[in-house]
DNA sequence: TAAGATAGTAACTAATTACTATCTTTATGG
DNA sequence: CCATAAAGATAGTAATTAGTTACTATCTTA
């Protein structure tokens, strides 16, 4: 072959390679992106990917493994630089926006694990990773309730399932307009009337 | 093979092709539907779909049709049944909830055309589907505000964005957790919030 | 610096898939 | 009851895909 071939260690030849589905993903339809598309991106063949995988399952439960970890990471810490638990619900739906828009293949990777009716590891992988997720919106929603910044009579289930469901909302209609910058466009107005649901508020 | 090969007419085998897609689409992931698990449970062979549709992608054309047909049928008979605006919403949203109880394979199918980057066909169909429920809340949320129903200040396409996400949210989740009684139960709760978000009220 | 270990290549393989060509069965109207 | 056209069966094909294998290049370290 030709080019510069480079041998990297294994570590980074496996996060090199987390990247390029993730870069990958925002481009097609996850579920049709194969060995060998993730190799050419690489300037690798698709053999040498088993060198390090041991099957495309593999690479995928590596991707999400990368997915969960830096979105709790950065939703956490939004969240904990927020003074109150309303501003730090707000922090965590900004942030994961954010983070969205600068990952535009993630949440497609997600739904598309979704879709999926038996358990497999990976849909698994993202089963935990929303529980995660939920818990957290739990704490913040019952300590709002606590601190009198939020209704008390709201559900609080129900309040971070709306949470998540809004996200997923919105980032499923920004796919169907085939516009990344709708999500970021929609998002504040909708998070504008999920707010006016579960705070306290004095009448108009 | 043998076994009662009953000679179907082509508008009947076409209609019957419909179903059977959209019952497989309930029991696996709607991307790896094959031909031949189509004629299969049409008790066909895989060759003779072909006598009725010209490609695979017709098929999926036909069973979109189908789907925006009885859900837009549905949801507008409900809303016109209910004697105020925001009854209206209730009801939409009731029955589309029940909708897809009824057919779970149906939002799958609708969030795999999604995943394609690119805008084919079939794509466009979901798009104008959407399109065309999104038009009938924007009217409702308006005339809701006019008839002193609805909060003013609350922005009418937020609403719409935010009513028709909740529900593309609810269904992620309920598919998330493997169990399609998730979404009849948690959609109350999450309706409450929004309601709260959109509708005048009275302070506690 | 030589030898073992790690990373990569090129060329397969077996399975799957949408679609087709040819032959057979079934339904129907005169 | 028979001719004919529509519907279905059988048996293909070409393309694609995950995974394998035998060999080669590069790195590491004693």
């Amino acid at each position: 072959m030709q080019a510069s071939t480079k041998h990297l260690p294994a570590d980074e030849r496996k996060a090199v390679t987390v990247e390029a589905v993730v870069e990958l993903a925002a481009e097609q339809n996850p579920s049709e992106i194969t060995t060998a598309a993730i190799a050419k991106r690489m300037r690798l063949t698709q053999g040498a990917l088993f060198r390090h995988f041991p099957s495309k399952d593999a690479i995928w439960q590596a991707v999400l493994e990368w997915v969960a970890e830096r979105l709790l990471a950065r939703t956490d810490k939004a969240a904990q630089s927020a003074g109150t638990p309303l501003a730090a619900l707000e922090a965590m739906f900004k942030t994961h926006i954010e983070f969205i828009g600068q990952h535009p293949g993630v949440p497609r990777m997600l739904f598309g694990e979704l879709q999926h009716h038996d358990d497999t590891p990976t849909k698994r992988m993202v089963q935990t990773l929303i529980n995660r997720y939920r818990d957290r919106l739990i704490v913040l929603i019952d300590k709002g309730k606590a601190e009198g910044e939020l209704n008390q009579d709201i559900d609080t289930k129900a309040a971070a399932t709306l949470f998540i469901g809004m996200i997923q909302g919105l980032v499923i209609q920004s796919l169907m307009a085939g516009d990344a910058e709708r999500l970021k466009k929609d998002a504040p107005g909708a998070f504008a009337i999920y707010l006016n649901g579960i705070s306290i508020r004095r009448d108009r």
